[in-house]
RNA sequence: GCGCCUGUAGCUCAGCUGGACAGAGCAGCGGCCUUCUAAGCCGCAAGUCGGGGGUUCGAAUCCUCCCGGGCGCACCA
């Protein structure tokens, strides 16, 4: 990475000159003015105040110490910004180390040490995952593609509460379902899951078990939970194999209790004098933790709030020896959080162990199909339904492609019927474009590999391929601050930027062509492309076709 | 009332730890296919970055107040 380089030259004189600064610290940007260089320092403008100096005198005096290898030209402009000039030689070797290595990724670790635990979804076997949860499932897939992929050791979970009073509502609803497919006449109970899902598993189990379970008892009751719970998280799995995620790990929330683990973190905590006793009922002092105010843990009935063992599990993470847990979360659970952190803080857990990223809601642009599709399924838009309706590829890409904490108004018409205008096409069709002149060129064989030994990549002299180049250079950045950050969606700014770019290219210039030096090094330079938006798309989870 | 998120072009949104004239897609208008797939490219038009103050050499970005939207403020999960 190029800008690394920068920073480390820089600092590096500015370490001669006599000032210390924090490695890092250090702004280097990129301009959006091409004629302010490839990339551009402010940092002078920072110091100057530290010093005699005008900030551009100092801006003057950084730069004439700085070595000129790397860079066609250094200047300082404006009121004291450096600006470096990349020397071509310095982009072809970028684009050098790429094609000789075998993935844009390299250069991080297969491993560094360091592991985090990703837990989303975790919506209760109840009812169907709807729009909402398939964006948190997209959102947590990718971002454990992104830490995974800078050598963090990651594993996914899904947690669900497996008992309680949701459990015992969706047996008797099902058995009510199951009972009525028999032709009795049961009503389902008032507070029961009225979707349609349940009919279709009562009449699974009726045509399986016959009128075994006609008469409600304990037995009855115990049956359909376990039957319920089966098939509800059977649908979830299938249902989360639509848009392609997988969990490494589910978790039952009856485990906590079994193992006695929810007890014991009540009993920590009352050792910890984290509690007090009102009106019958365990609190939480969370106001101390700085909470906006105590919660209850247990009621006064004795049974916990949803919180004592959401503090229990995240002990139980720690406990398995994860340097961090990211949990994402609903907009409407961001009180949970504070209550959450206040506990582990009780708890003496690291601050930084538990970390909530909250992502807003997801809204359909409600038009005709929309509309329709609501209706058929009742109360929501399912994933399934979309998933089915658009591809996987179009929903991943839609859903990855808003900032988080940004809500999400997800333009169904756009996905749906504009295959012609809809982006997800754009960096899918940027990655076929070339795989389609791969098959043209006689110098690629089968693999899609080619001899790079007599390439000179010093031939791409042309403004777009040196652009091509430079980005193609930033990609591992925009992977790390991707995973730092939270945000998948770096990825589609940045994909749908260098496709652009790689459109304009192709365009503009032809790949095969008489000159065999040139159309050599632009193979190189679209395998490169290729393996960069191949990386990205495969984080992404969108595929790659080989043909559109 | 209090807390979190949010308010950027007609619409949906980017804008990297404040940086040098604000970007993209869609929609609108006008061009480009005997040559590696036109699911593409080129051009035009379009914004007082919700509003007022403040900090700073420099603010869409930080602080504050006001206005508008979403969510939350349970012995529900």
């Amino acid at each position: 990475m190029i800008k690394k380089e920068i920073r480390r030259v820089l600092t590096e004189r500015l370490v001669e000159l006599g000032f210390n600064l924090d490695e890092g610290e250090l702004g280097v940007e990129e301009p959006s003015n091409p004629e302010f260089g490839d990339f551009a320092s402010s940092i002078a403008l920072e110091l100057a105040s530290r010093t005699e100096d005008s900030s551009r005198a100092l801006a003057e005096r950084v730069a004439e110490g700085i070595c000129k290898d790397d860079f066609s030209r250094v200047t300082v402009a404006g009121p004291g910004f450096i600006n470096f000039d990349l020397s071509p030689s310095l982009i072809i070797d970028s684009l050098n180390r790429l094609l000789s290595s075998s993935s844009p990724l390299d250069e991080f670790p297969d491993s560094i040490g360091k592991s985090i635990q990703i837990e989303f979804v975790s919506s209760n076997p109840t009812g169907p995952l709807t729009v909402g949860h398939c964006r948190q499932a997209v959102l947590g897939d990718v971002l454990a593609s992104l830490y995974s992929r800078l050598g963090y050791d990651v594993e996914t979970e899904y947690y669900f509460n497996d008992e309680g009073r949701q459990m015992d509502i969706l047996a008797s609803t099902l058995w009510a379902r199951y009972s009525q497919s028999l032709g009795e006449e049961v009503e389902i109970p008032e507070d029961g899951y009225k979707g349609e899902y349940l009919i279709d598993i009562g009449e699974d189990l009726a045509e399986e078990y016959g009128d075994e379970y006609l008469t409600w008892n304990d037995d009855t009751a115990a049956f359909f939970k376990n039957k319920g719970l089966e098939r509800m998280i059977r649908r979830i799995k299938e249902d989360l194999s639509l848009v392609g995620v997988e969990f490494d790990n589910w978790f039952r929330e009856s485990s906590l209790h079994e193992k006695g683990e929810v007890d014991e973190v009540i009993n920590v905590l009352r050792e910890k004098d984290g509690t007090y006793e009102k009106d019958g009922a365990v609190w939480l002092k969370a106001e101390e933790e700085g909470a906006p105010q105590d919660v209850v843990l247990v009621k006064s009935s004795g049974e916990p709030t949803y919180l004592l063992p959401d503090i229990a599990y995240h002990l139980d993470k720690f406990e398995r020896g994860y340097d961090q847990a990211l949990v994402l979360l609903g907009a409407d659970h961001q009180r949970h959080v504070e209550n959450m952190k206040a506990g582990l803080s009780k708890l003496g857990l690291p601050p930084d162990f538990y970390q909530a990223l909250i992502n807003q809601f997801v809204s359909l642009s409600a038009e005709g199909e929309v509309k329709k599709m609501s209706t058929r399924e009742g109360e929501f838009v399912t994933l399934k339904s979309l998933v089915e309706d658009l591809g996987k590829d179009v929903v991943r890409y839609f859903m990855a492609a808003r900032k988080p904490e940004s809500h999400l108004e997800f333009d169904y018409e756009l996905a749906k019927e504009e295959s012609m205008d809809n982006p997800v096409y754009y960096l899918q069709y940027a990655h076929t474009r070339i795989a389609s002149i791969f098959r043209k060129s006689d110098r690629v064989n089968l693999e899609g590999k080619f001899e790079l030994e007599d390439l000179n990549l010093s031939r791409l002299g042309e403004p777009e391929e040196q652009e091509l180049m430079k980005k193609l250079d930033k990609f591992p950045e925009i992977v790390e601050i991707a995973a730092e950050d939270y945000a998948p969606h770096y990825l589609i700014s940045y994909g749908e930027k260098l496709s652009s770019l790689f459109h304009k290219f192709y365009n503009k210039y032809r790949v095969l062509t008489d000159d065999e030096e040139l159309g050599a090094a632009r193979l190189g330079l679209c395998k490169g492309v290729q393996m960069v938006l191949g990386e990205l798309l495969e984080i992404l989870g969108v595929s790659t076709p080989k043909e559109m």
